[in-house]
DNA sequence: AGGGTATACTTGACTGGTCAACAATATAGC
DNA sequence: GCTATATTGTTGACCAGTCAAGTATACCCT
């Protein structure tokens, strides 16, 4: 029995059934996917409602480009807009508008709901401890992300095996 | 703190970043992406080496036509091919071809080898069980082909090839 | 047998995201 | 100061998957 590679496709699976539940709950009651609401979060919880792109690399579990295209459709939606750093020319500001404002506060309620109805009826409270405290413990799950250290031990993993390639 | 939203984001950011690792390390050693993979190690594990489309639906965690494409893929691949079944006249059987068999147990080897690195470096062989339980009850978690317990088939599957890890 | 519903799969249009290449700015070392 | 390197972000090409709609077959009921 190997608990790794089952832990592995449930997480698949789970993650993938789990995302399409919140997902079509969030985007018919508010128009957002989960990134989107997820990164209107992040910029609510952020410090003068704004973030750099890079933040917000490191906060959701994206590339570069995919956070330009996230704020692209936030900034057409009107509820993020654009703002430079005097210190740093490079760094393009997401600020949160009053209507970004406005929808996470609404998604968040049904949001959270929704998530808690899942979990509730599946786990005692200890056991949602413990999950929590697991998960926590995957690369990039919490905190910022470290790509580098971890491709270097997957890259580390991957022949150690004479698998002819 | 809330146990349960603290676990769907984690979900969400381990998922993501522990995919990440595994498909790139399975698409520059195999030229396959994780779907691909799963979909050739069911067919593998699948009675006559074929499964109709709907199972591999409700394997994978892919709707219909997400299914279609990817055998579509498989097939431009060389890795597999169409069967009707003479039974019933609207399902196609995806059929592994002897390629699609190699292949797989070439990239078995060290896709379970990453995936073993990177859990075993973070949790005991307890946790590693209870993460596994615990995972098991999301929904569609437990979602399997044909036999009900299909699920610990994949997960306990013996690598096709002897694997020296 | 015939009509209605459910099942199995495909197709076209689209989306959210990736990657590679790039531009611009910042930082460090000589 | 001045070049080399690192950081921040964007763009174009592309990809895997979704959804809505459609085709075809099977099943059920009277």
């Amino acid at each position: 029995m190997d608990h790794a590679v089952a832990s592995w496709v449930r997480l698949l699976r789970g993650h993938a059934a789990l995302r399409r539940l919140v997902s079509t709950q969030l985007q018919a009651n508010h128009g957002l996917t989960v990134s989107e609401y997820e990164a209107l979060l992040l910029l609510e919880e952020a410090d003068g409602h704004r973030l750099r792109g890079v933040d917000l690399v490191a906060g959701l579990a994206l590339t570069p480009s995919g956070v330009t295209r996230l704020l692209d459709r936030l900034r057409k939606l009107g509820l993020v807009e654009r703002a430079t750093c005097e210190g740093d020319a490079r760094v393009a500001y997401a600020v949160l508008l009053d209507a970004g404002h406005a929808r996470v506060r609404q998604a968040a309620c049904g949001h959270v709901a929704a998530i808690r109805a899942v979990f509730a009826e599946r786990y005692t409270d200890i056991e949602l401890g413990q999950l929590a405290e697991l998960l926590g413990r995957l690369p990039g799950a919490s905190g910022s992300v470290c790509p580098a250290e971890s491709t270097a031990s997957i890259a580390g993993a991957a022949p150690p095996v004479p698998c002819s390639d």
